[in-house]
Formats: C-alpha cells, structure tokens, sequence
DNA sequence: ACGTTATTTAAAAAGC
DNA sequence: GCTTTTTAAATAACGT
C-alpha cells in the first residue's frame, strides 16, 4: 500500500508515514521514562543500603523461575515425544 | 540501613526487600507492554507496505538531529551560565 | 600500535591486519562447518522420526540446567547479602 | 522409527536419543570454543590498535564480495547445464 | 574517566 | 514467505 501512492488522495501515504514514525516515538519516550524510573528505584535500593548487584541477580531468578515455570510443564510432554512414549 | 538490622523491628529489611523487587518487577512489566506496542507498531507499518528497515533509519536519524539539538540547547546554557546571562 | 607506522618496517601493520583478518575468516568458517554439523544431525534425527522441536527443547532445558547450577549456589548468598543478614 | 518402539529392543529410541543429544551438545561446546577464539582475535586486534569496528566492516565486505562470486559462478553453472556446456 | 561487563536492540538465519 | 529463533552489534551500567 505504502509504495503505491498513484490511486490514493495525494500525501495519504506521507500522513500514514508521520503518524507511525510518531507513534513509535511516543511509545520510546514512555519506554524511556520507565526506565528511568526503574533506574530511580535501584538509586534509592542503593542509597538504603541494598546490594544493587543481588538485588538484580534476585530479579533475574524470579524472572527465570515464572518463565520457567510454563517451561518445564511442557517437558515431560516433549520427552515423552521424544521418546515415542505417549504420556 | 539494610545491613544494620540490629535496632530495626524484625523483619523490616526483608518488607523493604520485597517493596524494591515488586516495584522493579511491575515497572518492568510496564516497560515490556510499551516494547510490545512498539513491536505492533512496526508489524502494522509492515502490514501496511512500509519498509520497516527504512522507517527504523528514519527514527535513528530524528533521535540523532533530537539528540543534537538538546547537546546544543545544553552548550547554550552552559555558555549563558558561564556569562551571566540568563536566556 | 597499528596506527603508528612512522617507526615500524614499511607494511608491517598491513601485514598484522592481513594476518588478523585471514585468521577470524577462517575461524568464521569451521564455525560454519560446526553448524552444518549440527543442522545434520537435526536432519538425521527427524529422519529416524524424533520430535526436532522436543529435541531442541530437551538441550535448552539441559543448557539451562547446567547455568543455573553455578548460579543458583551464589542465590543463597546474595539473598543474604540484600536482607543484611550474615550467613 | 522412534515412534515405533513395538519391535525394537526396549531402550533403543532411549538410546538413540542419548546419542543425539550427545552428539548436539558436544558439537556446540566446539562451535563455542571457536567463537570464543574469534573473540581472542578481535581483543588482540583492539590491544595492538586496531579498531573492531572497521575490521568488521572489512570482514562483511569481504564476505558479500565472496557470496557474489559464489553467486555468480552458481548462476553461470546454471547456465553452462542450461546450454549443455560443460564448463 | 576508563575499561569491562551486562543489557538491549537490530540483523541474519532457519523452519514451517 | 513469513514468522519465529539465533546471532551479532550497539548501548548503557558498574566498578576500578
């Protein structure tokens, strides 16, 4: 659609070209601010005499572990796959 | 403070502990949605006809000319500042 | 070093740069070979009828598995360490 | 043939699986090992000067000259079978 | 401030 | 072909 401007109202595509370059910009100004405030959150960990660097390994744990989590419930239904063996 | 457990009420480190990690964990999860949306974005774009490689070009160089204009902005102050002017 | 020729034999960084070059070209290349063996064996195994899928979850798992070890053995410790307590 | 373990000795698609796996993963400590050396390369490279940056663009120059040439002696192969030329 | 390491993002590849 | 996974590159954080 985007290439074939020849049957569209002129500059429909040029609009179409703004609006998601401005959305997406949108959308990395909040993702940024988050972060930023994220990074806030560890400042004020650290300030209060936590561990930054536990703190993360704490989170990637937790993160692992809920990933996970579906993860390792499919597995006994793939090894059992994988060996033929209907479960 | 976190170390210094000895004058706290039991317990008062582990509570602030758990406050820290679930902020993170639900700015995180903010910060994931927006990523999501901007993935939308860009899958609709594509949809769409768009060249998400190019629109991905077009993005970098706006945040460069952005970034450039606060570096300005920022060398502007400095010199305001250094002068005793006030812009 | 390599930036200053001014004191070196005529072509001497050229000839390090040649050598570095040809050196990760060809490491570039058994890396390649070493994935065609892998795609191989792949092909081997969906040939005698197992579950590719399952088999490459079944190595993520066991990768998995073998991080985490060394990893969950420090987890203890910096729990430790984020709560202020001395194990 | 691992789904069809009903005339096979028992354990033999267990087997077969533990050599598949085995085989996987040996192969991947050695594509490892070998990406662990190109990186050497690239931090001997850096030490003595040189900058990573450019050298990589030298190595994707490089490879896109050497798939081209691939390409077009395989689209002159092509061609040569076309006619009925050997070449 | 530097250099190293970790994270995040973009490009490339593989399979369906 | 297109979509998901894998790999590479850029960026950012952290300690020194």
């Amino acid at each position: 659609m985007a290439e074939d401007v020849s049957d569209a109202p002129a500059g429909f595509a040029k609009e179409q070209l703004k609006s998601l370059i401005e959305r997406i910009e949108r959308l990395e100004e909040e993702k940024k601010a988050i972060a930023d405030d994220i990074k806030d959150v560890f400042a004020e960990a650290k300030a209060n005499g936590f561990d930054v660097k536990a703190l993360r390994t704490i989170l990637k744990i937790r993160k692992e572990d809920a990933d996970d989590r579906k993860e390792h419930e499919a597995i006994v239904d793939l090894y059992c796959q994988a060996l033929g063996i209907f479960a």
